[in-house]
DNA sequence: CACTATACATAACAGTGCTATGTATAGTGC
DNA sequence: GCACTATACATAGCACTGTTATGTATAGTG
């Protein structure tokens, strides 16, 4: 019955469906105490969606195989990042909307610690300068990525401007360190595995 | 009166206090319908306090006075718009929420268009590539800017994390064409201007 | 001075999340 | 097998939300 509710409400988001207590409800032959029981309330609704949300971004950047590029790979997670969030951007919204905020801090822990994975993997591979911060550059990856997500999702960008995404990056990964034409180009490979879905 | 319900609601969006119809016009001594004959409902109010907010940064963004020095200028735009956004996050959150969505597109053009023009003084002054497309670099700062406004408001990055401006800033500004040393100068001169509101 | 439009007030309506109270079922100790 | 208890709902109602229908007083206008 949580799972079919979790569902149900995932649903109702990506059709743009008003998410209320009853119209949720509704048509599952269950009452509304059902979504007490499981969630505690709407707010706890919302945080379950949210989880499921970063689950599923998680997933999204798991599926980003390691290959031998760690900068193209870098540029693949920010790629999947934006896909994840143009795709389903009610659930993107919701992730980073405040009002819940600080309930359950380091939700986005792991979106960040696999960025900071693989940045470690590029300075291993010389690619970056020796002295460089893992966690700064991945945070500074992943600002780049949530303001062009962020921006689209919301309405003052069109979608075309996620490719804004490739030099932003390459001159972020430069600066670090990495050799100018290399970087473009890893970038430029890492970034073709982005593709909106079609509606 | 219009003006009144205005400030009211901003002073209430600034004391974390519920803005609802009702709150909205409680000690005024005018009735709800009030808010009806100057917003046409409660999502005319929001859009007017978004219209207030997107005047206010621009105003805040004017303050900035241009000086000789175009990159340095780019920079201090950015440590503004930053300190607008922290120091009315609630305002911003209205600013940048979707759900009013293609209501007003080019709210923010104005935002984006002092930026636009800080960029093609800058590549004037021989700092950029003479190839720089204004609205292309200006549309990149400012997704840093708002990613990391974004991220800070929301909760996922602590305030300190604003300083990642400068660094992004740099490294997007020096790939642009512009002289590392003197590059990271500018934009350390024009972060100056950051202060976040002691509360 | 009649007429009309504006600017409210009053009251009610549907919808919201939530809670108090009931009830049926499933598990548990004896 | 049986009382006991906890879980998983259902029913009904509460306080609150934005909105609207209707009234009214005032200001402007021919």
């Amino acid at each position: 019955m949580r799972s079919l509710l979790l569902e149900r409400a995932a649903h109702m988001l990506r059709t743009r469906a008003p998410v209320t207590l009853r119209t949720l409800v509704a048509g599952t032959g269950v009452s509304t105490m059902a979504v007490y029981t499981y969630f505690g309330g709407m707010d706890g609704l919302w945080r379950a969606l949210r989880q499921e949300g970063f689950s599923r971004l998680t997933a999204g950047l798991a599926a980003v195989g390691p290959t031998a590029d760690a900068v193209r790979d870098l540029a693949a997670l920010g790629a999947a990042y934006l896909v994840n969030a143009v795709e389903s951007p009610d659930l993107y919204r919701i992730m980073f909307d405040a009002g819940f905020d600080l309930e359950d801090p380091g939700a986005a822990d792991e979106t960040l610690h696999s960025l900071v994975r693989t940045v470690e993997r590029a300075t291993a591979d010389g690619r970056f300068a020796a002295g460089t911060d893992p966690l700064e550059l991945a945070t500074q990856s992943w600002a780049i990525g949530h303001g062009l997500a962020s921006l689209v999702t919301s309405g003052p960008l069109p979608p075309a401007a996620l490719a804004h995404g490739v030099p932003m990056l390459t001159a972020l990964f430069t600066a670090a360190g990495d050799e100018p034409g290399r970087c473009r180009d890893s970038v430029a490979r890492g970034w073709a595995g982005l593709r909106t879905a079609a509606p």
